[in-house]
DNA sequence: GATCGACTCTAGAACGTTCTAGTCTGCGCG
DNA sequence: CGCGCAGACTAGAACGTTCTAGAGTCGATC
């Protein structure tokens, strides 16, 4: 309809006010420079042509962005609660966030390329399976933050949660209700499963009960979990650590169908507090990650590295959290 | 680390490869005017340089963006299914995607200010609860086309899924199980609320059983839907309709926790086909919307607009489909 | 051998801002 | 009365592109 018709340009308000395109662009800036009579007068105007300044003018100017470029999944529920985080870090340091998202048929690259023309200052990458070569290649040119993933490169920054704290506080939990014969579901070659599994193993150990820990291939999925729960029926533990949430739900349906009562006979541990689990049907009991913390890590530490500010770790670990819900209880004997 | 040196520009890829600026526009746009020699030595300059076209220069010069707003919401796991069918049909009309998200605490009105400085040339808004006056003056500016909301304002395009069909497959699978005791639980208020509500009225009646409907206030969340488990329970029906996904979870609990079996004594439709109704958990009966549908025409729909086509219906209504699994069952007598 | 057309290439303006270096006015001060 | 200074304002360059108009070269056509 009024495509035709072009926005109005700070020209356009200056002509209107009788005043050059400079003092109109110092108004709208709030800079100061300008009379209160013509900022009041000048207002007016750009409100009622329904003036939007073109930040992709402005930015060309001023060289700077402020722009940071986030590469997120839409598949992944945590990611969601890592954007909103991130939103308000950002906002607090005067940063504005660009997204750019990963689908089933959209790959990481293409996100990454598309950011990169929009002249972020800096990326910032939920998780993800780029290569830490291609990453490295990114980092030579602007400031790079991982998010929940490890990169062993000396350019790119990371902030991670603990992982292997993580399955510890699910095996303290589960001892202090007096489990022994706890089994852990890994995520297999996944991110992250490693450190988990090597948590549980440390955790089992400090409390003694080396010889109890067994440990079942699981995966990222609800199969993977119903899979691992088929092999632990053979000789069922008091007590189970899973890999992730959508493992341990698909764990807990077999458990379940084949009789188990849960937590009564058997208590269940979680991973990542994914939206899902908090529902009355599922009420997982799992580890959060602490996502203010996280988030402002990683917006602090990419400004940190634009304004070039020496930063000390390059690697940032969180601690996590649990949370207890319904899917465990304390050992019934007998 | 790397953040003082400028990035390369056509300029320096102008000189290293010793022609003019223009040309190499010219050839890194892939446009005809270029010999075949110099377009392969200047792409391989500006390889080694590593250049990077500026998008924000590009599109200032260009006047077109080529670009399409996208406000979604990440709390709500349907707008990821239909960002990712966005990216697909956005890419085969040769557009781009910019994406804004509303949070917890960053507003709808915040998410849309942000793309219109971004000068994109139409918003794609996802359901949101933006009053129509303050879209109609967005409207008045460039093309807006909502997602899964109606919208009464004759410069706003929606595209929608038909809810009162979507009831009425909901009833019709139910009727053909052999029930006629179904009940419906609502969304109150809410968006869509009405319609989905009309079409079980329309289908109860058009099955003649308009003496059996029964409406039970609900909302949209778990605790709605346990609420109105808890006034079935009073006088359970042998099936039931209800308005969203999280509210069917809901109240299946709550039917179960009472030792109801589901489908055994009553079957339960959910709508949405959210991603956690079809965990093996849940596995819930329910309406789905069509993303592919829905993301195309919202793609064309904008893109028609701003190339100035004209456009016949200003409001899209596509078919649910309805998608069967396991909280639906053939009535059991006796 | 001049004219044309096709092709390759270039100069320079434009896009909408911000920034630098001013100009102009009025006023206080010596 | 002249000088300096502060405050309000402006002209014009700059940012990195794309676009328009045209210049140069070459070979073919009249």
């Amino acid at each position: 309809m009024q495509s035709g018709d072009r926005r109005p340009t700070l020209a356009d308000v200056a002509t209107e006010a009788g005043v050059s395109v400079a003092l109109v662009s110092i108004v709208m800036r709030g800079a100061p420079g300008a009379g209160a009579a013509t900022r009041e007068r000048v207002l007016e105007v750009a409100r009622r042509l329904g003036y939007q300044p073109d930040s992709r003018a402005r930015l060309l100017r001023s060289g700077r962005s402020r722009l940071l470029g986030v590469v997120f999944d839409v598949r992944h529920p945590f990611h969601h609660d890592l954007l909103t985080g991130l939103y308000d870090a950002a906002g607090e340091v005067g940063y504005e966030l660009t997204l750019s998202a990963v689908t089933p048929r959209r790959e990481e690259h293409t996100a990454v390329e598309g950011l990169l023309q929009d002249r972020c200052e800096a990326l910032i990458l939920f998780g993800g399976r780029m290569r830490t070569a291609d990453l490295a290649g990114i980092a030579a040119r602007l400031p790079v933050v991982a998010l929940t993933r490890g990169v062993r490169h000396r350019d790119v920054d990371v902030v991670r949660t603990d992982d292997p704290l993580g399955s510890q506080q699910a095996v303290d939990h589960l001892v202090a209700l007096g489990h022994h014969r706890i089994a852990h579901v890994d995520g297999g070659t996944l991110h992250g499963s490693a450190e988990r599994r090597q948590g549980y193993h440390d955790a089992m150990r400090r409390h003694g009960l080396a010889d109890l820990a067994r440990v079942v291939p699981g995966g990222a999925g609800e199969e993977d979990g119903a899979r691992a729960a088929a092999q632990l029926l053979a000789d069922p533990p008091t007590a189970v650590t899973v890999f992730n949430d959508l493992c341990a739900t698909g764990l807990l349906d077999v458990l379940r169908r084949d009789g188990l009562d849960v937590p009564g006979d058997i208590s269940v541990v979680g991973y990542d507090d994914s939206s899902f689990s908090r529902l009355a049907h599922i009420d997982l009991t799992t580890i959060a990650q602490d996502v203010d913390a996280m988030t402002t890590h990683a917006i602090t530490r990419a400004v940190d590295r634009i304004e070039g500010n020496p930063v000390s770790p390059r690697e940032v670990v969180i601690a996590p959290r649990l949370v207890v819900r319904g899917t465990t209880g304390p050992l019934v004997t007998g």
